[in-house]
RNA sequence: GCCUCCGUAGCUUAGCUCGGUAUAGCAUCCGACUGUUAAUCGGAAGGUCGACGGUUCAAAUCCGUUCGGGGGCGCCA
């Protein structure tokens, strides 16, 4: 059995004979000629098998009656290079058989032109689509992209609970959930148990969906997420920006160099940063926003509209540092030289937004404990006693990050909006399919 | 939490201001077609106008309530 990914390098300048199996994508019917665009998953393309009455055995045609859109095949035929068809290759049928038929109510399900609650509610459907398949394709090659870059790095991959019972981060919602007789969150980051791993395994990252139950109704939201986390022992501030710098260029060149033709599909052309992105300190943006038009006080969130403009300005992924103390959460090391701002900062990217959040992390419990109460409401130490724990007992620089998967995506392929960079989205109304 | 827009056939929609049970394209069904690629051509069928209530001789259209959905803000990755 052949997969349509391995035919365009199989075509020789005589026919060669293959075996396929998949799905009916479109289908055209002529007469006595047919042509059925057919996908296998092996691939974003379809390969277009051509059905003709006169090349096919008795009555074996006539199974065209019994083909819809959606309905498995089995395919024998000749493979050859034709100008004439889609991708430039096609399949003349000798023989076919049904593996199971579709009917008539597939291109009732979505058609064409449905509208964004239709294409939610048969996702199940929308996700046979070659451009689809090129979306989570490419999520798939990046979290393997991924993978490779952090074990080459002496990370390892570890997968911390997410049923939790505190919450890792200040402002943001969380679900609650019943856990037996108590009550237990969906975690919102694994940063904290990294953070713990650290100390078992050396550098760790993880792959793992966090939630949050933030209202959000925008196209750069969904209630679960895919985040990709890390946390680095021994590593300072400067070292974690440099290595997430490499980070993305590492991810930007092999999607560059093995998803060309995804990239061609969505009409991108990805131009690979060079480091050092550029670093901004919030105090810096402050004053650059007030050139822009945006009169913001110090000591108070930069907004998305804003943030754009700023990052826009620049055109190139940016790095937004050092924020004050008092706007983030307790784990965040304060700065040596300033104690007014903290060692964290956000990736920007252009025409999106923040896709990477991360910082040192604090080391001082005394420090910690000062801005637990202070944060509103405030942080009761009981809950994070393992937590402080890690500061007791050999305690060391360490550094991490957290980044959204689907954010990533939406940027690289300019996606319209973050539902299509998942398999199944969850959003603030939808929980199906 | 706030602002805003939209619910008419499987889908996309005209009609609503100024009340008289509804328009078209795609999909579906039947027929023709050996080079299509959103195929084309001819024909057919498909609707309690989101739901409930009110006004009226008469409501898709006017009024009220309610449900569902879209876009955005704020917040965040």
């Amino acid at each position: 059995m052949n997969r349509i990914v391995e035919l365009k390098a199989m075509v020789k300048d005589d026919p060669v004979p293959v075996e396929l199996e998949g799905w009916v994508w479109q289908f055209r019917k002529q007469g006595k000629l047919a042509f059925v665009e057919l996908f296998d998953g092996s691939t974003w393309k379809i390969v277009q098998v051509t059905l003709k009455k006169n090349k096919l055995p008795e009555n074996k045609f006539d199974l065209i009656d019994e083909i819809y859109r959606g309905a498995a095949l089995r395919i024998k035929g000749q493979l050859k290079a034709d100008g004439r068809a889609p991708h430039g290759i096609e399949v003349l049928a000798e023989d076919m058989d049904v593996i199971h038929p579709s009917n008539e109510e597939f291109d009732q399900q979505v058609p064409q032109d449905a509208g964004v609650d239709v294409r939610l509610n048969k996702r199940h459907i929308v996700i046979r689509s070659p451009k689809t398949s090129a979306i989570l394709k490419l999520r798939s090659h990046i979290l393997k992209y991924t993978r490779d870059y952090f074990y080459s790095r002496g990370a390892e991959e570890v997968t911390p609970p997410t049923i939790v019972e505190a919450q890792a981060e200040g402002g943001a919602e969380l679900f609650e959930i019943k856990y037996f007789d108590r009550k237990a969150y969906l975690t919102q980051s694994s940063q904290l148990y990294l953070e713990a791993a650290i100390f078992s395994l050396g550098n760790v990252f993880c792959i793992l969906p966090s939630y949050r139950a933030e209202k959000s109704r925008t196209r750069r939201h969904l209630t679960e997420y895919t985040h990709i986390e890390g946390e680095y022992a021994f590593m300072d501030f400067e070292g974690l920006k440099e290595y997430l710098e490499d980070y993305i260029i590492y991810l930007m060149e092999q999607i560059k160099e093995n998803d060309s033709d995804i990239l061609e599909l969505f009409g991108k052309t990805l131009e690979v940063p060079s480091k050092p992105f550029p670093r901004v300190s919030y105090k810096e943006a402050i004053e650059k926003l007030k050139e822009l038009g945006h009169d913001i006080p110090y000591g108070t969130d930069i907004s998305d509209a804003p943030e754009r403009d700023l990052v826009n300005h620049y055109g190139v992924p940016i790095i937004l540092e050092h924020f004050p103390t008092d706007m983030k959460p307790f784990y965040h090391k304060i700065n040596e030289d300033d104690p007014s701002i903290t060692n964290s900062a956000d990736f920007i990217f252009p025409n999106l937004g923040e896709i990477i959040g991360c910082g040192e992390r604090e080391t001082d419990i005394d420090s910690m404990l000062d801005r637990m109460a202070k944060m509103d409401p405030p942080v009761n130490p009981e809950e994070y006693y393992w937590y402080m724990d890690l500061r007791r007992y050999g305690s060391i620089p360490h550094s991490g990050f957290g980044l959204g998967l689907e954010r990533f995506l939406v940027w690289i392929l300019d996606l319209d909006h973050i539902r299509d960079a998942t398999l199944f989205p969850r959003l603030m109304n939808r929980v199906s399919p």
